[in-house]
DNA sequence: ATGTCGGGACCTTCCCGA
């Protein structure tokens, strides 16, 4: 059995003891990081190690920045998308035990007719032609992070309220529906799961004492992969935290 | 409720991004 974890941690400064207490209680085989929000030289490799992990790391100033926490060390790293210009740190990609793990930040678009969201529409597109290379040379490859993407209406609190608005776009859930057909599975979605799942709740307007949130931070396996997928779950325990994350851990078990 | 966080700088208060 294995298990693969994602989380946006919203600076890891401030939840490096949250993320320590978090890999005790379950000692993941890989967790994703996603806004550490640390450049490189301060990135907390010594408290890592001494919980027992290996971890590679990409990271700018003040926004963005990826990690990759394994047990054993990942090979083959990649940093961002090959072929894509980036300023921004965003994606980290490793090879451990076998298994090809890609974890991403992807752009949050900030509004539909933003500069910004032209560049999560471009980055996604680039996302897709290099994930098809990632596919050709390897076959179990999970992709896992917060996708600023709601996929469907379901995963969204009020559908009628986000309809059209960032992470619930036409266009967005187009690009979420094109990394599936390249032979990706939403692993969350090979099971029943409780209804109003999500895994973001904004800060503001008690929004996680309502529930009312959105499910953007996903994982998805390649077809090789699929039939190994025991379970998928979000653990909300963490957003009750003293000084939570706005983001929920998803955590994926695989099977052998 | 434009309601909260986190980081950074023109730094004890504002601005940006989310």
């Amino acid at each position: 059995m294995k298990k693969f974890a994602t989380w946006n941690v919203n600076s890891l400064s401030i939840r490096l003891p949250q993320v320590l207490d978090w890999l005790s209680a379950h000692p993941v085989d890989a967790l994703v990081l996603q806004e550490t929000k640390l450049t490189d030289d301060k990135f907390p490799t010594l408290e890592i190690g001494e919980a027992g992990y290996q971890v590679q790391w990409f990271g700018q100033k003040t926004y963005n920045g990826v990690a990759l926490i394994s047990r054993e060390k990942a090979t083959d790293v990649v940093k961002n998308i090959t072929g894509f210009a980036d300023e921004q740190a965003r994606v980290i990609a490793g090879t451990v035990d076998g298994l090809r793990v890609i974890g991403g930040y992807f752009p949050n678009g900030q509004a539909p007719d933003s500069d910004k969201f032209t560049y999560k529409m471009n980055w996604l597109t680039s996302l897709r032609h290099w994930l098809i290379q990632e596919l050709k040379a390897h076959e179990n490859v999970v992709l896992m992070g917060d996708f600023n993407i709601a996929p469907e209406d379901r995963d969204v609190y009020d559908p009628v309220a986000w309809a059209g608005q960032i992470h619930c776009t036409p266009e967005e859930r187009e690009h979420f529906q094109q990394l599936i057909q390249l032979g990706f599975t939403d692993a969350f979605r090979l099971f029943d799961q409780p209804p109003k799942s999500w895994s973001w709740w904004d800060y503001r307007n008690l929004a996680f004492r309502k529930n009312q949130g959105l499910r953007i931070d996903h994982i998805l396996v390649s077809e090789a992969l699929k039939g190994r997928v025991t379970a998928c779950e979000i653990d909300k325990l963490p957003r009750k935290n003293e000084r939570p994350s706005d983001h929920a851990p998803v955590i994926l078990t695989l099977d052998g």
